[in-house]
DNA sequence: CGATTTTGACCCGCGC
DNA sequence: GCGCGGGTCAAAATCG
């Protein structure tokens, strides 16, 4: 079954929709306690005339399968990328439908837990199936950004449909609704985790306004916006029906602000003191730290606090040299993805640091060589991202 | 009592 | 045009 699933989800990317995509292998080290996952989050499209081409949207795909450690308490805080400063940024994937599939074929696309998707560990293979089978429930067509509003649909159209259904009792009482324009709709990133615990914490604060039966699956799918005033900050959990035990993560926007978190341990000091914020979040989540297994190497037997220090220093180094360094925003560009405009939470903003990111990404390819699925321990140590970009929704209605 | 969750209704895009 | 499914709204219920 797990070599079967492997293959349907090989097949399921680039014949279901004929999208782009390439997996990035993603290791987030826990060692940046200043980053919340939105860090990583490409702002949304440019709504400048310019999206012209850029029918759609870049969509994210991130996979992170916890240990079981992780079950029972979870907060994204500790998935972090160790960084290597000596790696170089792997060769890009070409965008095509083409390209795609053997992106996912390619052995040498460092996955580690999606080695899998080629290699077809029993584990991953399961891992890979869901995320085929919920290709369509999670949104891959991604950003959906429709660059042309045709009407200039603002919203405004609900009045209308008072008229089509008024048989129904309660309805006219109620007052139109205002309705986004649902064509405009920022990337999204979707994180797999393994853990019992449906919403991980991730520092934010969330409130549900939706819930609905997921096609296929015994499991609901929950819809949060974050609390924040005027942060329109979407994210989406659901628990995939082939395995319990893992629940995907949508995030869809940027935040307007700071992770409360950040901010309570800003206040803490412990923004300066990392091995203390690191000892802070062991206590608090009693995450096994996982490090001890030998194949993870160097950056895994760095400790917490080097590795942040580490990242701090690459990131200041980064901020000063931004304009000259391609960014990860050329990275996407190079995907036919959506170019961010600019990542709002970026008081350490992981997005900006360009070098950063392209040593995560080179990291991950790294650790795929290893088939670093996980280690024993507990704490998860990479990261498939699928990277769904190009024409999202090339259809007209 | 305010904040959050629940839940049924509704809107909308898309495929047939 | 119709039906389906995803996403959202908002009143009611629940929680702290």
């Amino acid at each position: 079954m797990a070599n079967s699933s492997a293959a349907a989800f090989l097949d399921e990317i680039p014949n279901k929709k004929n999208k782009e995509s390439c997996i990035i292998n993603f290791p987030f080290s826990p060692a940046l306690p200043s980053h919340s996952i939105f860090d990583m989050i490409p702002s949304p499209p440019s709504q400048s005339g310019d999206n012209h081409h850029q029918k759609a949207s870049s969509f994210v795909y991130m996979d992170m399968l916890t240990t079981q450690d992780f079950t029972t308490s979870s907060t994204l805080f500790e998935w972090f990328p160790t960084n290597d400063p000596d790696l170089q940024l792997p060769p890009l994937p070409i965008t095509s439908p083409a390209a795609t599939s053997e992106v996912l074929n390619n052995p040498a696309t460092p996955v580690s837990l999606s080695s899998s998707i080629s290699s077809s560990s029993h584990e991953a293979g399961v891992a890979n199936k869901s995320v085929a089978e919920n290709e369509d429930e999670l949104g891959f067509e991604g950003g959906v950004e429709e660059p042309d509003e045709k009407n200039g649909d603002h919203g405004i159209r609900l009045v209308e449909n008072q008229n089509d259904q008024q048989d129904q009792t309660q309805k006219q009482v109620k007052p139109a609704r205002k309705r986004k324009n649902t064509k405009q709709r920022p990337p999204r990133i979707t994180f797999k985790t393994r853990t019992d615990v449906d919403h991980l914490d991730d520092g934010y604060r969330w409130r549900k306004y939706g819930q609905k039966p997921v096609k296929n699956s015994p499991y609901p799918r929950s819809y949060y916006r974050c609390t924040a005033l005027g942060c329109e900050v979407k994210k989406r959990i659901e628990r995939s029906s082939t395995e319990a035990s893992v629940v995907l993560t949508s995030y869809e926007g940027n935040h307007t602000h700071h992770s409360p978190e950040k901010m309570r341990a800003a206040n803490f000091g412990m923004m300066h003191n990392p091995s203390g914020f690191q000892e802070q979040i062991h206590q608090h989540h009693n995450i096994t730290d996982g490090v001890g297994d030998g194949a993870l190497g160097n950056q895994v037997a760095m400790s917490r606090s080097q590795q942040y220090q580490q990242f701090l220093d690459q990131n200041q180094n980064v901020r000063q040299q931004q304009q000259a360094v391609p960014s990860l925003l050329d990275y996407n560009n190079s995907f036919n993805t959506a170019p961010p405009v600019s990542v709002v939470n970026s008081a350490d903003n992981f997005m900006d640091s360009s070098a950063s990111f392209r040593r995560l990404l080179q990291n991950q390819e790294n650790y795929g060589e290893h088939n670093l699925v996980r280690n024993n321990g507990g704490l998860l140590q990479d990261m498939v991202v699928p990277m769904e970009m190009g024409g999202a929704r090339a259809r007209a209605g």
